[in-house]
DNA sequence: GAAGATACCGTGAACGTTTACGCTAGCGAT
DNA sequence: ATCGCTAGCGTAAACGTTCACGGTATCTTC
């Protein structure tokens, strides 16, 4: 039996008739003797109502546990303290830490978020979900929107309310945050580690080209071999799974075409391609360095333990939400990029020729 | 340049001036010539309309993109069409994946759904997190629990609203949907799996305690041993992170008391187990079978591939969204829990002896 | 001691709905 | 012709706030 460090006695839920009438503000101006509009006061912290009142108001407050009804205040005054959050549906990595770094981001700010996630074909879906969010008098939107078709049906669907677009190499609009300069950047990253590293004949296991994190990756791969002065080297493009990356790296093997190094455009995908040189005898690093990009949740465990590439979500989504806020609150803020880190482990090794 | 598929001119967004008036129902009522009564008529799919009024006011509706108000609604009718959910604010598997599926049932169900995270102390969070739910106006909750302390916090904070909690091996109460069946079930299925094999010294590196998913699976462990006529194999308790499992496990290669058979309590764990025995020679399935729990993505590109229990999320996120949103319409709805599947790869194997 | 200023507080209207109720026109039965 | 009934529609009130005004006292200031 489990459960038996739980009090189940003398919670206090049970206690309370569920549901039960919740307390207006009339209820707090009776009980403290004065009118709704000082109630209203003092809980907007208005100025015009003394300190004895005020004090006595907030005593009332407190102690018949009232708590001001969103859907009048935001009836009234036409603007919410809820943001929304479209996502897309699939439970990658990215867009599940970006989603839950955003939702802490948003409480800490004093908002509520509402998550809607949408599923293929977006050009279906995006529309109705956006307007569902509007429904629910969220005051802004914050789209997560790794796949290219995905931010596309974004760009033509319609919103009244402030937008904003989290997707990595979109070029930047008025209202699209663009993180893609880190992206690329972490792909440099992970190249030049390669490179510094000795190799010179560096592959690369894509990600998906429907994904803008697929292709920013690819150019940020592409751009540090030109920058430093090597040819580029194979490039096959995928679809982030372990699968794929497995068959494509037995061919590989097969083939006997087995690169210096490869920078595989996930962790998952890193995952996938090991294994199969693991199976056919070549090792890693010895035989070939392999690094990731996520630092997924036991990806230090992997065999060998995997250099890889780290973004900061809370960052980003910090970032990303202060633009946003602004926007909605009519200000501006600066949109300075996150830089992603470069976490070496075992799986890279320095070229033995 | 990535970003060329996207059509840029011509979205549909731009030329919106944002954040104009939305219109309401007396817009629409004024377009119809009729009253607002009668919008608000169609607009319920309530009788007393005839067919042609009916038909004209939703082509205005349609014309002018009306769409109600939902804080005006929510304010008269005091029920709400939005539900909240309280997760733990972790990005393990089994939690993120039981938000992705809810909120998508939510939806389909015509509920929005909004999410709060609490972090430890779970004591001082839950009830404010809990308050702030109820703040924002949703009918009722769902609470993602896997941590005891969080359950028992939630259990000891005070809720007006219907308030259901997912949490593996809490007893059932009037308000507490559970789910412990299945997972023990999971348990007993993997831990059968290794009986069937032929194996009876079988181990198992055992979640957090603090964790329902912890109690139960090895409670289930327990049981099938037992009822197997096996005698309990070793347990150790860790927190179902890689590096716990490969540290115990490395300890126990160096006092040589390898088991035949590990059940890992989560594929987490069974990575950083079977890194630890591959690193010292110990082959996976050869000289030790190991299952995990849960089915990770990756896990069957793991060295080797992992056997493991997939547990249906889906179902899961079904099943308790029914029940609350049967309660909060005032109905009952019976609780079939939910079966787990084993899932048999690579990592198993009969018992040579 | 009157006039103005100031601090504090109450009041009414509005936000966009739903809901109960009331009204009218048309129709069938008497 | 009258009555009652019903289908179809309009109206008022209410939901719990915010906000712009107004109204009192009290306090200066001369």
């Amino acid at each position: 039996m489990t459960g038996t460090t739980i009090p189940r006695e003398d919670h206090g839920r049970a206690p309370d008739a569920p549901l039960r009438r919740k307390p207006t503000i009339n209820d707090v101006a009776q009980l403290a003797g004065v009118s709704f509009g000082t109630v209203s006061r003092v809980l907007n912290n208005a100025p015009d109502v003394s300190a004895s009142t005020r004090e006595r108001v907030r005593r009332v407050i407190e102690d018949i546990g009232y708590r001001r009804n969103r859907a009048a205040t935001a009836l009234v005054t036409s603007r919410s303290t809820s943001i929304g959050i479209l996502s897309d549906g699939s439970p990658r990595f990215g867009p599940v830490g970006t989603l839950m770094a955003l939702e802490n981001v948003a409480r800490n700010k004093g908002y509520a978020t509402t998550v809607i996630s949408v599923q293929k074909p977006y050009e279906e879906s995006v529309q109705g979900a956006l307007d569902s969010l509007d429904d629910t008098g969220v005051g802004g939107i914050i789209v997560i929107a790794p796949l290219v078709e995905m931010a596309a049906a974004v760009w033509n669907a319609s919103c009244r309310l402030p937008l904003e677009m989290i997707a990595a190499g979109a070029s930047s609009t008025p209202n699209v945050f663009t993180y893609s300069e880190n992206q690329e950047l972490g792909a440099r990253l992970a190249t030049q580690h390669l490179i510094d590293l000795g190799h010179t004949d560096i592959a690369h296991f894509a990600g998906s080209m429907d994904w803008f994190d697929g292709r920013v990756r690819k150019r940020g791969w592409e751009a540090a071999l030109r920058d430093a002065g090597l040819k580029p080297g194979l490039c096959v493009e995928g679809d982030w799974s372990p699968r794929w990356a497995y068959e494509t790296a037995l061919q590989l093997v097969r083939e006997a075409r087995i690169p210096q190094a490869i920078f595989a455009a996930s962790d998952h995908t890193a995952l996938g391609l090991i294994r199969a040189f693991a199976e056919n005898g070549v090792r890693v690093p010895d035989d070939v360095s392999v690094i990731g990009f996520d630092d997924i949740e036991g990806s230090d465990y992997f065999l060998p333990p995997l250099t890889t590439v780290r973004q900061g979500f809370t960052g980003l989504a910090l970032m990303s939400m202060e633009v946003l806020i602004g926007a909605m609150e009519g200000r501006d803020v600066d949109r300075t990029p996150i830089a992603p880190a470069l976490v070496v482990r075992d799986s890279t090794k320095p070229a033995t020729s």
